[in-house]
DNA sequence: CAGCGTGCACTTTTT
DNA sequence: GTGCACGCTG
């Protein structure tokens, strides 16, 4: 196949050498190892655009995927931007979107009910509590969250419960609680987010035509952020690649932060491996030109970076200056750090910096309210990321389970929602009555209410309830999907509810809300690209897939909730406000600010206590501080307290070992000087000094973190981690043989080593 | 059946 | 410190 020569079009212009080379490869795999603020995206939509311009690839050919819907949408956008030609046609979306896309599809072949309905966590959290009562396991080994954490690793690794292997009985007893959990959905028709996934992985493998339709459809695949794919993602991209098709992957394994979900960056290391073929030869192309940051910011975020050792190597470089020195600063308390924080956000607010270019990254959730309330005294405007989302929010969850009833009455999670909301007088008590004549019958609740079987008062309350939903979905029948929308949350008598409720302002406000968003998204599948799902058919060429039967257009509704399911919507409305964003660092990745602060640098909260046990944590934890780092232009300012409110009480930490990490010429601390001690930077005053008992005995001697120090039982360790003085002094040790412990200075026993 | 009180937990999160 | 979950009481 002769390359096609590349286009003397603006299409090129302004790459950098190897952008250009990894947007004009020739047919092949390639991984391009992408670092941060080196323009991925724009070598991703670019490489398309390029694709179709030179005729290697028609808009049917090309699959993007992403893991978010707004990488999704960025990416449509700019590629829209990019070429004449039409993006209908092309399959771009998130891994759950596409995947949902492709059951639509096939659901027959799925063994899927058409209006399959999507689970979110939280749904799936209360079929699991439902599934409990049901079964009478009332068991406190095994909380809710916990099984849809083990059933969610078990899929994203591809396994159903008949492979997954159970060693102990503790084990064995899990995966037959996902068996009973699998035919419960099965039963309900809903798939949770992972089964999105397995169900169309296994539908790819298991139906040969199916297989070799997307496979010969397909001759692009690009995927975004390949180091936080996991394996179940890799053999579906492994499945729909077959051995012809081209894979560009783009992703940097120094930000892989998502290993505790399952993101595997290994998949990296594999994919010369199987993404190769005679036909496809793979390349590996390195953008280490960074267009965001000074040098000073880069040339911290390098050495910091250095400091682990599974990697594939990189180096960030940017052609600008070095800019300012990476400021640090050493509070006393937490309260100081925010006070910090307000001086030096005013200060940048006199110096004309916008607010909304100024980010406050911290490791936990937890940490955002002392910032919050500094801020909120200080008067300056803010912005949390991460809270409650608006298809998440209770009242547009009843609208929603009202609709969801209309789709599909046999959906027990939305059934129970609203049986009795708003109150028409069913209670635990019928409910226990109906879930008895459906347990002996078979039958699902919906089947149960309508058969009559319950009598008496809560038989009649019950045959109101199905009235009022066969009333609902014999109404919207012939209306558009907002206007049945608009129906349901009236006739459902939410609105009412609301509105007769104190506080219902805001509630009934999301409602109206909600209306919007189905006018926004059935206007979206109109002009076409987002909601595919509404015009989406099964291709022409696809050899009977089915048993014979149009499998056309989605039906709207459906379609709907599928959107409401995968994207949840907005955190909060996005105020035109200029504000402070205030997020975690997890939330801060993809995003870049002018002036960037990172607090509560502190050993056990930054790197995570937690992490320090786990296999890959500590060199996690670093990447997750190297995102942290290179998410800023201009100015980086590095801060931790010495003390910290955590869970209600006063904790002691010393400053981060990631401060070490980051050559000392770089950084300008704005608070006192501090000495070195070990490997762990520690301040002269008197909270980085741990004594037992503080001027009790001359003799007494005095610990620090990063001190190695042996004890009779467990042998020798390094001192990671202090909390409490006096007499309540503990600090954590971890020992050589025995792991990680927490040893109360006033009894154990400890040596210096 | 709803309202309130006590008790526990609590890293990171998209879909 | 706060939110959520469960259980008791009116």
């Amino acid at each position: 196949m002769a390359p096609p020569l590349p286009m003397p079009t603006p299409l090129l212009a302004n790459l950098n050498p190897e952008q250009l080379e990894a947007v004009t490869l020739p047919h092949g795999s390639a991984l391009v190892l992408a670092g941060a603020g080196s323009g991925k995206t724009r070598v991703l939509t670019t490489r398309i655009a390029w694709l179709l311009a030179t005729g290697q690839a028609s808009p049917l050919s090309v699959l993007a995927v992403t893991f978010t819907n707004k990488a999704a949408r960025e990416m449509l956008l700019r590629l829209s931007t990019l070429t004449p030609m039409s993006v209908r046609g092309m399959w771009i979306g998130t891994f759950h979107g596409l995947c949902n896309r492709m059951l639509r599809a096939h659901h027959r072949d799925a063994n899927l009910p058409q209006l399959f309905g999507i689970l979110d966590t939280a749904d799936q959290l209360s079929l699991i509590k439902r599934m409990y009562k049901a079964h009478n396991l009332d068991d406190d080994r095994f909380p809710p969250k916990q099984l849809g954490w083990f059933i969610a690793s078990a899929k994203d690794a591809g396994l159903r419960p008949s492979a997954v292997e159970a060693g102990d009985e503790f084990a064995r007893r899990q995966v037959e609680h996902y068996a009973l959990y699998e035919a419960m959905c099965q039963r309900e028709g809903v798939v949770d987010f992972a089964e999105l996934l397995l169900r169309s992985y296994e539908l790819l493998a298991g139906n040969e035509p199916i297989r070799k339709h997307y496979q010969r459809r397909f001759s692009h695949l690009l995927v975004d952020e390949f180091q936080d794919t996991n394996v179940l993602q890799y053999r579906w991209l492994q499945m729909l690649a077959g051995t012809d098709a081209a894979v560009f992957a783009v992703g940097d394994d120094d930000q892989s932060i998502y290993a505790f979900r399952g993101a595997n960056a290994a998949n990296m290391q594999h994919f010369e491996r199987d993404f190769g073929s005679p036909t496809r030869p793979v390349r590996l192309i390195k953008l280490e030109q960074n267009y965001r940051s000074h040098g000073h910011i880069l040339d911290a975020a390098n050495a910091l970076i250095r400091h682990n050792r599974s990697r594939l190597g990189k180096e960030l470089w940017t052609s600008e200056g070095k800019g300012e020195p990476v400021r640090a600063f050493a509070a006393p308390s937490d309260l100081d750090e925010a006070a910090f924080v307000v001086d030096a956000v005013k200060g940048l607010t006199d110096e004309g910096i916008p607010l909304s270019e100024v980010a406050l990254l911290y490791r936990s959730n937890a940490q955002s309210r002392v910032l919050e309330h500094a801020l909120f005294n200080a008067g300056l405007p803010y912005r949390v990321y991460g809270g409650m989302r608006f298809f998440e929010r209770a009242e547009v969850k009843h609208a929603l389970a009202y609709l969801r009833l209309v789709a599909s009455p046999d959906d027990e999670g939305a059934f129970l929602r609203v049986v009795n909301f708003p109150p028409r007088g069913i209670g635990a008590r019928s409910l226990e009555q109906l879930q008895d004549v459906a347990r002996g019958r078979g039958t699902t609740l919906w089947q149960a209410a309508c058969s009559g079987a319950v009598g008496g008062k809560a038989g009649s309350s019950l045959a109101a309830f199905v009235g009022v939903i066969e009333k609902l979905r014999s109404e919207t029948l012939a209306l558009t999907l907002p206007e049945a929308v608009a129906h349901v949350i009236e006739g459902s008598g939410l609105l009412a509810h609301f509105r007769a409720e104190k506080d219902g302002e805001d509630r009934v406000d999301n409602l109206e809300e909600l209306v919007n968003a189905a006018q926004g998204f059935v206007r979206e599948a109109e002009i076409a690209s987002d909601a595919p799902m509404l015009t989406d058919r099964v291709d022409a060429d696809l050899p009977a897939p089915t048993d014979g039967q149009d499998e056309g257009a989605t039906d709207p509704l459906a379609a709907f909730l599928a959107h409401a399911a995968l994207e949840a919507g907005e955190t909060q409305e996005a105020e035109g406000k200029p504000a402070l964003q205030l997020m975690t660092v997890h939330s801060a990745k993809g995003l870049e600010f002018h002036t960037v602060f990172v607090t509560g640098l502190e050993e056990g909260l930054f790197p995570h206590e937690n992490s320090l046990n786990e296999a890959d944590g500590p060199e996690e934890e670093r990447r997750l501080m190297y995102v942290a780092l290179t998410r800023a232009r201009r100015k980086l300012y590095l801060t931790h307290a010495q003390t910290r409110m955590l869970h209600g009480q006063t904790r002691y930490h010393v400053a981060s070992r990631f401060f070490d990490e980051i050559p000392r010429e770089l950084v300008q601390w704005l608070s006192p000087q501090r000495k070195r001690f070990g490997s762990i930077d520690v301040d002269e005053s008197e909270w980085g000094a741990i004594r037992a008992a503080p001027q009790a005995t001359a003799a007494a001697p005095s610990w620090r973190v990063g001190q190695n120090v042996r004890h009779a039982k467990f042998g020798t360790g390094v001192i990671v981690d202090a909390e409490g003085r006096g007499s309540d002094a503990r600090v954590q040790v971890n020992f050589r043989e025995s792991g990680l412990k927490w040893l109360a200075l006033e009894y154990a026993k400890l040596d210096p080593a």
